[in-house]
Formats: structure tokens, sequence, C-alpha cells
DNA sequence: TTGACATGACACCGAAAGGTTTCCTATAAG
DNA sequence: CTTATAGGAAACCTTTCGGTGTCATGTCAA
């Protein structure tokens, strides 16, 4: 059985949208203002505020106060919680791999 | 930049809901017909068979028919595209750790 | 053939999600 | 000081989501 700890569901839900994903992309790349981030996407700086909103909360971005700038700073190692679940099923998928080999393998 | 197949926005939506995860859980125990997963969560059968379906359309369920039962299987290599997806920042996670680390060092 | 059982398929609902517009505040710059 | 700029916050809208109840259909068992 798969860990899921408490991190899990935030961390998963904020991945799933595909905008909220290319943001962690771009901030991979280097920190960020809200601004910045939103003169990126086909949508307002509020829409993609909300965004970051949903990333803090799964405690994906750490934000600093800078002037009168916000800073988005990415923190991978939030995605933890979503690589340990996966990676559960890792070993499953090699599981299956092994028996498949082996049937095939008894078949010849 | 991370991979971002075709697969990946299904299969990232998929995982978004924890219910769906349980049942993926479920199935990699073993196959089941969509009653025995949903005498197995406090919702009514429909409910379930709508999970099925997304999981399903990110192609990690397949299903066969048996008699009057559907049989539900767990398709592991469909969570590939998360996995893969993810993996790009294990590096970068990895990469931050270094700069930590020798930044502390020569702090020393 | 007659039920009982396993599902699929709808129609319908309330809540949450993803966006937009508008307005307000605080800091930077002339 | 005054104005432009960065961003928070609230109100509102539409669509999707997660669930329910109901009904029709196909299959297994008596």
């Amino acid at each position: 059985m798969p860990l899921t700890t408490d991190q899990t569901q935030p961390v998963f839900r904020a991945l799933a949208d595909p905008t909220r994903r290319a943001i962690i992309m771009l901030l991979a790349d280097r920190d960020l203002p809200v601004g910045d981030i939103a003169a990126r996407f086909e949508m307002t700086r509020p829409a993609v505020a909300k965004h970051l909103a949903v990333l803090k909360s799964a405690d994906l971005i750490h934000v600093s106060q800078a002037g009168r700038e916000r800073i988005n700073q990415l923190n991978p190692a939030a995605l933890k919680a979503a690589t340990d679940w996966l990676a559960w099923f890792d070993r499953f998928w090699d599981d299956r791999l092994a028996a498949l080999k082996s049937a095939v393998e008894k078949d010849t």
C-alpha cells in the first residue's frame, strides 16, 4: 500500500491543473513575481494568483516579500508526497513485467 | 523541462481525487467488478462507476466482460506519465540540496 | 420462463473550480 | 506630493465535479 501522508491530497490536487503544472515548470527555472508569471499566460493576473494560492496551500511554493513585489519560489521538495505515492506502483509495475516475462519464458 | 505527453493531463486529473487513488490501491491488490468496489466505499455504485470511467479514460484501468460482470484491472503502466513528469523535478530537488549543502559548507 | 443480480445510462443537484471585472492599498519613482 | 505600478481581495458567472435516485437491459439460476 502506497504511503498517503497528509500532504498527498493537496499536492495531487495542485498538480491536476495544466496551468499550475506550467507554473511549476516556470518557477523551476527562476523565481518570479505574480505579474511576470501572468504575463506568460493567456489569462488575467487574479486567475494566476488563484493558482499560486493553490500551489502555496500545497506548500509547493514559498512567497517572500521584496518591496512591492512578492517573489514566488518553487519548493520542489513538496513534490515528494506525490513521488512517494507513485513510487509504490513502480514496484508493482515491475512485478507485472516480471510475471509477464516468466509467463512468456515458460511458454517457449 | 519535464516531458509532457498527451497522457499527462488525464492521468494527473484522475489522480487528483482521493477516492480514485483508493480505487487504484484496491485494484493493485486484485481485479474487481464495479459492485465489489462500491461495496468498500461509502457511496453508491453509480458514483464509483463514474470514478472508474475517469480512470479508464486515463487508461489507468482495463475492463473485460465476464458474463454479467465487468472486471476492472489496473494498468500501472499508465502511471508512468505522471512518474516521468515528476522525475524531472527529482533532479532539480537534488540540485537544490547540493546548492544548500555547499552554501552551508562555505559558511562554516 | 421467471426471478434475481450486475451494470449501463440518464436526469438532476449542490458545491467547488477556474475565470473575469472592479476596487483598494502600499511601495517606487518623478 | 503625485502618479504609476504590483498585487490583494471581493463579487459574480459559468462549467465541471462528485453524488444520488431511477430505470432499462443482459445474464445466471431455479
